[in-house]
DNA sequence: CGAGTCATTGATCTGTCTCAATATTAGTGG
DNA sequence: CCACTAATATTGAGACAGATCAATGACTCG
């Protein structure tokens, strides 16, 4: 079995370095079919779980779904039936307001979960968007259930995924409530980094799926701010942005931005 | 058995009206020990369970905890094992940034749970802090898990109950990154009636429970902003504020402050 | 190559913060 | 019961972070 250092390795792509601004690896090929035997495993609905369990998992599983770059993958409003594990792509979530503003709730990448917004009445509340083609592997919720009432192990993982996007959730109230919009660039691109570093890909590179103004609903402020932060960063030698290809040169610079200020 | 009128009924203060100002109707005698004979079984955990699950969900309960005004029911880094569920008074959770800053994530009352931050790491990342003296039911977590395994009815239950918290993030969300300060403290105001009501209070009048600095750092705003907005709204004559005393007179006019402009 | 989308940068405006002073209320002890 | 204190709330004046408006530049894709 693959431990979480041979998953780390398995994607990692630093030894490719020198080449500047290459996307992160994301060949289908490398994904196989089931749970049990899926890349994925360490980060997704099989974490923990027995050779036996993870089995009876891949039944769980009932297809999978390929999503057009742009399109969603759920709607506002729309039957909740299914949770999503995302095996390939990047997806965005957000809610509207009755007058039509668009609030980005988060960003999700390879072996998240998303869909929980719908359990709680039967009808999704956000909308999820390919930010580019992307797979995703169908859980209907029924069969989530009835294999967690079956394996404790498996129950206790997906109360553990609820609990974790509400804990997510806290630390996004904490940054549009409290911080500048300096500390939300830098919070935002830490995150991002600690998870892709998770699924092996670069600390320093990477290349943003999302737009500015994306980014800029997703952190409370307007596309110019981003913009204007993104640049700012630059000058103090803190990153290298070329449009959507970011490089952090000094990670600790980065983590130093947080100061106790006024917020937004 | 009782539907939801008459627990309205039973909450029901319309008819004192006429004394301004009063406090809602606490008495602690109301409640009864067991779920299946509490008044708040139509709001809290019992909810659509039948007369034999609850008497299982009796069990389930451990304990009843009372908790001092200001002190706290978990902290985070607690090592988590239960669940809550407020029988009397209210409670605000808050996480705390690296720094110091607190960001007020939520204010709960009578019939809702709270404790699910810890279950993803097994310890709480909120603090829990009694807003006035207060009591809550003990809800050991391997408990409620077993029972969920039991009955699909109490299983699903829990999973709405997480859901509906990762829903009202989104909302909150959206106040933060979206919302002027007069929405904020509209849809503050909105919110707080409709739960009330839901628990048979008047629909216009209520006394606030936590301060102008716990209202500002829940909606991302200073103190003297929120004073300054509720003194806004009392000279257009939508609500008539006394400290926290707060009587709603044109709740059409709150509703109507929602318009697509600048945030913060 | 051309059109549309996305990103950058500048100049100005404004909502909210900050600092500060005062008013109100609740709690305490004599 | 009333002073005294601490906590909380209100209100004012000025400052500033980020929004807005606007123009230009860069990239993508058919």
């Amino acid at each position: 079995m693959l431990d979480a250092i041979t998953l780390t390795e398995a994607y990692n792509v630093s030894s490719l370095s020198d080449q500047a601004w290459i996307s992160p690896p994301m060949n289908p090929e490398l994904f196989k079919v089931a749970c049990s035997n899926c890349n994925l495993r360490e980060l997704c609905m099989p974490v923990g779980l027995q050779q036996a369990e993870m089995v009876k998992l891949d039944s769980v599983v009932s297809t999978r779904k390929r999503i057009k770059e742009g399109s969603h993958l759920f709607s506002h409003g729309d039957p909740f039936t299914t949770l999503y594990a995302i095996r390939t792509g990047y997806f965005k979530t957000s809610v509207l307001s009755e007058d039509g503003r668009e609030q980005v709730t988060g960003f999700q990448m390879a072996g998240e979960i998303i869909g929980m917004d719908g359990i709680v009445s039967d009808q999704h509340h956000c909308n999820a968007i390919a930010l580019e083609d992307a797979e995703v592997c169908v859980m209907p919720f029924e069969n989530v259930e009835e294999l967690s009432r079956e394996f404790p192990v498996l129950q206790r993982h997906v109360h553990k995924i609820m609990s974790r996007e509400i804990v997510r959730e806290n630390g996004v109230m904490m940054l549009l409530g409290n911080m500048r919009a300096e500390e939300r660039l830098a919070a935002f691109l830490l995150n991002l980094v600690q998870r892709l570093h998770a699924r092996g890909f670069s600390q320093t590179e990477f290349v943003l799926r999302m737009t500015r103004e994306e980014i800029g609903s997703y952190l409370g402020m307007k596309l110019e701010t981003v913009s204007r932060t993104f640049s700012k960063f630059s000058e103090e030698g803190i990153i290298e942005v070329k449009q959507r290809n970011v490089k952090i040169l000094n990670p600790d610079a980065l983590k130093n931005i947080f100061t106790p200020q006024s917020c937004g």
